[in-house]
DNA sequence: CTGAAAGCGCTTACAG
DNA sequence: CTGAAAGCGCTTACAG
């Protein structure tokens, strides 16, 4: 197999020049119908490929985005990661894809990669760390950036953030307990002091402290294996406890996994809520009541929001927040 | 901001020919030192950021890797594709993501438009269904391509495929469940017909047949919420079923979600193996024994092969099996 | 509505 | 070990 045809060559087998071809391929309108339709067919005749790389070159504009996770295996990212990419397809986007595993020195590295390859625009839910490095890698590209979920904060002001109304699941979340009976709720997981613990948390707060209920916050890791070994912990040593909101979904899976060890009816002794609405939830026994940020939705907004900018140059709002509902199945009691 | 300094603003910072300040870039070992180390300063010094678009269409050779997954929220699939990626980038390639949803169209599109940005390879579980027009275009794009996990076949030989030793795993999960004595073992879930169904089903046919066991299979979804609704199904129309071997964990973590309902103790009345040793199996209620493919490894493999058939341009054999082994864990019984 | 020419930022032989 | 020149395949003004 030889090398690739050019538009030169789809412009002679066509008998036109090449730019003309070239304005077939971007799909100008002052081509006339007649000669588009000659050079389209010209292109299948010969399998003429458009080569991006060329046109990248030329125009500064790649059609690629990159996406950038902090935790990639994490099921609410991979929801998110997997309809962002489709939305960006159908938008004529590719998306480079770089999982930084929390790590924030891998995550600068990747993101100048990125760079490199010319993206268009970034998305990104970054790792925590060394953000002044991260965020001077990202100026310096100077291109449209999206952070999701997670923010890096700077005096100066950041790139525009766009994230689910956590604080309002919060509240929505410690209403549903309340309103159900519970006499003690706990908080569980979410790293200390991260923005999206406290905004997760904040709405808790504020409910108990309406009521006058005294909270108890039990923050840690937000993974499966912590909710398993915090449900035997908090047994011991909080016994009262009969209601929590954890931190995600796998948290609140994990508290699921523990109980029936530990001789706890969930849903009956103790009303478990999560954070995310991920698709295990649904299945998890009993299913998982928890705050749905309606990944679907988001995930098309934040494409649209990242194409917009880059066609039109207009940065979307500092912040924006997304509405979330609370999803009620049988964990926090049928 | 203006646009990005280019080599040959390097080149008069250094004081050196652009010839030279490329050569620093490729790592030719023909630079003096000094000569080096005064052009990776003035790399520095005026912020130069490669333009790998211009070195793509020069050396026709992209650094991206198109990375194709039939369905990315599959967990055993998401942590694939983790790990491939940051493998991938440790060898200095970015991988360009495309889910494909099992949607046949949608693959042969998003091919396409990898092939467009100039892919240097594929690595590819591909979705079922038109294989004629999904091999045509990977044909037609003459680049490296691995399948991995699924095969599309056809008369005349196909790409090579990459994937765990499935019929072993299916008889080490049958062989388990007989020495734990079980005397009526299903085979659940899996898409009849397709050859990853018929590997993973071999090893327990095989087995069952030595061992003169009528086998059972209920073939279907290879999700969640089928093993959960095969489970009560089963106990209806099969009481007598004290082993099961799903799928995949995502069949048999539904399975044990069903078991508290059915009154089932998961371990004891009934053993249940998976496949593929996701995370979540080990977090689950009661942690679940499943035949791994070791995913790290295997990702390390994947990326290993097709950036060795990209540099030096031998492709690896038609097929490949990693080995697989048996995770015990308490959903077979302690 | 279409053509001829220049140029995007690199790499690649080829001299020296 | 380093420099001058050509060229990768497009797009972009600019004529006509």
């Amino acid at each position: 197999m030889k090398s690739r045809p050019t538009i030169l060559d789809v412009a002679k087998q066509a008998g036109v020049s090449k730019s003309t071809v070239s304005l077939v391929l971007q799909g100008a309108s002052s081509v006339k119908d007649e000669t588009r339709s000659s050079v389209r067919q010209a292109m299948a005749d010969i399998g003429y490929v458009y080569n991006r790389s060329a046109a990248t070159l030329r125009s500064s504009t790649s059609g690629l985005i990159g996406l950038v996770i902090n935790d990639l295996r994490n099921p609410f990212f991979t929801e998110f990661a997997a309809r962002f990419q489709m939305e960006l397809a159908k938008a004529g986007f590719a998306t480079v894809l770089a999982n930084t595993d929390e790590d924030p020195k891998l995550q600068s590295q990747m993101i100048s990669s990125l760079v490199e390859h010319g993206v268009s625009g970034f998305i990104i839910s970054p790792a925590y760390g060394e953000e002044a490095t991260t965020l001077a890698v990202l100026d310096a590209a100077n291109t449209p950036t999206l952070q999701v979920f997670r923010t890096l904060e700077r005096e100066g002001g950041t790139f525009p953030l766009l994230a689910p109304d956590y604080l309002t699941g919060g509240r929505l979340a410690a209403e549903h307990l309340l309103e159900k009976g519970c006499k003690k709720i706990a908080f569980l997981g979410g790293l200390e002091g991260r923005p999206v613990t406290r905004e997760r948390m904040a709405g808790y707060l504020s409910v108990l402290e309406e009521v006058g209920q005294e909270p108890l916050i039990l923050t840690g890791q937000s993974t499966r294996a912590f909710g398993k070994s915090m449900a035997a912990q908090m047994r011991k040593d909080h016994p009262d406890v009969d209601g929590v909101i954890c931190f995600n979904d796998l948290v609140a899976l994990g508290v699921l996994a523990a109980c029936p060890d530990l001789g706890i009816k969930a849903g009956r002794d103790l009303r478990v809520v999560g954070f995310d609405d991920i698709e295990d939830g649904q299945d998890s026994y009993p299913p998982l009541t928890t705050v749905s940020s309606n990944i679907p939705d988001f995930a098309a907004s934040a494409a649209r929001q990242i194409v917009d900018w880059i066609k039109d140059g207009v940065a979307p709002p500092p912040e924006a927040r997304s509405p979330v509902r609370l999803v009620i199945r049988a964990s926090s009691g049928a």
